[in-house]
This record gives structure tokens, sequence and C-alpha cells, in this order.
DNA sequence: CACACAATTGAACAGCGTTCAATACTCCGC
DNA sequence: GCGGAGTATTGAACGCTGTTCAATTGTGTG
């Protein structure tokens, strides 16, 4: 076996995280195993060790790509030329169909969590704010009577809002009889947040 | 060893999740094992699980008991006799203390995720949308204009909204420049949300 | 006092993340 | 073409995990 010289360190990279991104589809986060990345690309184990720091490292850029992903998602079904309130409900409607559309992998996103309170690296707090970044944009049209600090904060207070309405439904802690669906709550959030905002 | 009928089957019951909830506080949701519960305890693994399902139920256990402190956290801490806004900004402020007082503990209540998208069993609901209810009531004294299931889905919309700020920032997904803190944003969004729900 | 029953144990299994000495290969200089 | 240097790769090993269940031990009853 040893020494193959097949493919470059890059490669195997590359191949590690499609073959990570295949099992946690398939089979959850939790399913994802070092041995399985490894046999899934005819490597061993010990080889993985040397493309990635450890397993959190691995599941880290499977997470950078999938935000990769969700940026490109949400570009692609984003109502151009609308008004803001339009551009946010199609900003919020893309985010819950992409959650409800690639779940394991939208899960894995939040699971992660840093040990000890650490921060997330740079590069991966920079992927997060181009994506925050489409909702300033949508929020922008209504840019003349607020500042575009208050536009940044408010948009980010949107989306995190979308975002805990997704979570809380997707992970089941809002089944409760006579429930709405998951868009009708976005749209009374984004409806009566903006009502606020505009006056 | 073995038989000493110290214990009926509910105390060692307690006595674990007991445990459970200080090895949760002291290391954390990953920390948390069968054997260490069992040693802490003084008794053998086998043992957790004639008293247990398996360790998915003794989280959801502990779970429960959490969400039992966090509605008497909430309870003891709103505002009485106010209006709607003072009283919904109390519960989000709790809520937010909460999070970040008991971070461990309260991140296990959302880090439990069913398989296959069942759902959670009926007591846990019946929990859960008791704390749902104290957002109900807060939100009443604007039932005037509203209706009754107008006011419910309103609650929970914002329930969800200020949990999702407090998610992303315990989680570090907005630890952006020039970001709010946790409790201004849920403040932005309860001011700007009432001010749309009241007109 | 012995028997039956049930509470309790702890070894066993398969799998996990992680490490690292040993191996197998490639390439370079001769 | 051959030997040696160096590195990519392996896979066994360690200590951990959840879970099961035959074996053991203690208690209460007849």
């Amino acid at each position: 076996m040893a020494r193959r010289s097949d493919h470059s360190r890059e490669e195997i990279r590359q191949m590690a995280l499609n073959a990570a991104e295949a099992i946690v589809a398939a089979e959850g986060y939790k399913g994802l195993s070092a041995r399985k990345v490894a046999g899934a690309i005819d490597y061993t184990v010990g080889t993985l060790y040397l493309v990635f720091e450890n397993l959190d490292d691995l599941v880290l850029q499977v997470n950078g790509r999938t935000l990769d992903a969700l940026y490109e998602w949400l570009r692609a079904r984003r109502a151009p030329g609308t008004d803001s309130r339009a551009g946010l409900l199609a900003l919020a409607d893309a985010y819950i169909a992409y959650a409800e559309t690639e779940t394991p992998r939208w899960n894995m996103l939040f699971e992660y969590v840093t040990e000890q309170g650490n921060a997330l690296p740079d590069w991966y707090q920079m992927k997060l704010s181009k994506v925050f970044g489409l909702a300033e944009v949508a929020l922008k049209p209504l840019a003349d009577h607020r500042s575009e600090e208050e536009i940044r904060q408010a948009a980010r207070v949107l989306w995190a809002s979308v975002h805990g309405i997704c979570t809380l439904k997707i992970r089941h802690r809002m089944d409760l009889a006579g429930g709405q669906g998951t868009g009708e709550m976005a749209h009374m959030l984004i409806d009566n947040f903006l009502q606020g905002f505009e006056s």
C-alpha cells in the first residue's frame, strides 16, 4: 500500500470532505467517524490525521463548505429588484428551505461547539458574515432614515430570529397543537418587525 | 456488593439525574458518560440500564428537570403588573440570563436530537408549552384587538426569535465586529415586533 | 435453615478518537 | 542499475464509549 502518491495532500483533503458530507447526509452528524471517512476514500485513519488536526477540524472544514453552499443557495433564490419586505421574506423562505432540504448538513453547522468557549477561526467568521450580509443588503432599501449601523443590527436580529424559528421547528421543540408552519412564523416575524423598523 | 437495597429504583433515578447534572455542569454535554454517572452514585453501568432505557433517555430526563428549573427561574423574574412590553423584555432578559448562567445545562436542552425526526414524548412537550405559556401571558394585555390564536402564535414567534439570538451568541456564531450584546438584540426585536403587533 | 427470587455486578463486544513505531514506497546520486 | 535517504502510509495499540446479559450475591419467605 503505502506511499501510493496517487493523490496530493490537497486532493486527499477534498476527497475526505466529500466523503464526510456524504456520510453526514446519509447517517447524520453522529454517524460520522474517522474510520468511516478514511474507509470511504480508501485510506486509513492515520492518513486522515496528516491532513486534519483532528475530527473537530474536519467537521469545521465541512461546515465551511456548507456555509459556502448556503450562501450560493440563498443568493440564487433572493428576490431581485423588489422592496425590502419581499426581499427579506424570500431570504427567510430560502433559509428555511435549505435547512429542510439539507437538514443533517445544516444541523452540523450548529452542533459543533467550540470547547471552553473559544472563538471560531477568522476564516469561519468571514463566511458567516458573508451570509449575514445578504440580509443587510435586503434591508438596505430602508436606509434613507436609518443609519448603516442600525441596518446591520436589524439584519442580524432578523437573521438570528429566523434561525431560531427554524431550529426549534426542525428539532421538534415546537410540535404544539395548532402550531403554524415555519414559513408562516418567519413571515409574521418579518411583517411585524418591519412595521416597527420602518416607522 | 449486589442487592444492597439501600435505595429504591426511584431513589437511584434521582441520584443518577443529580449526578448527571453535576457532570454536565462541570464538564459539559460531551463529558457525560454512563460509567461516570454510575461511578458518581456508587453503582455500576448495569444498574443504570435498569432505571433508564439508554443514555438518551437519561439525557431526556435531565432535560425535563432543566425545563422545570427554567420555568421557575423565569416565573421568579417576570415583571408583574406591568405592560406587555416591559413584561416581555423582562422575560427575554431572564431567558438570556439563564442560558448564560447555566450554559452547559441549557445547551443540552437543544443538543439532544431525536433520531429519524421522531417527535419528543408528550410529557416533554407539555413542559415546553408550559414555558412558552409565560410569553403568552405576558402578551395577553394586548388581547383586546387580537384573537387568542394570534397571541399564541406571536408568543411562539417571539420566543423562538429570542432563543435564536441567544443560541447564535452563545455558540459564537455572531462574534462579528461591532456586534451588539444579546440583551440589546432581544430588545430591538421585541420593540419593533410589538410596534407592528400593536397597530 | 434452605430455597426462591430479584437486585447488582462486571466482563464482553463492537466501535470510537488519537498516536506513532514500523513499513513500503519513490526518487536522487552514483 | 543500484543503494541509500527520506517520506507517505499503515495498522496495531491505548483508553475510552454505549449496551447487553450470564453469573453472582443479598434479602425475604416458608
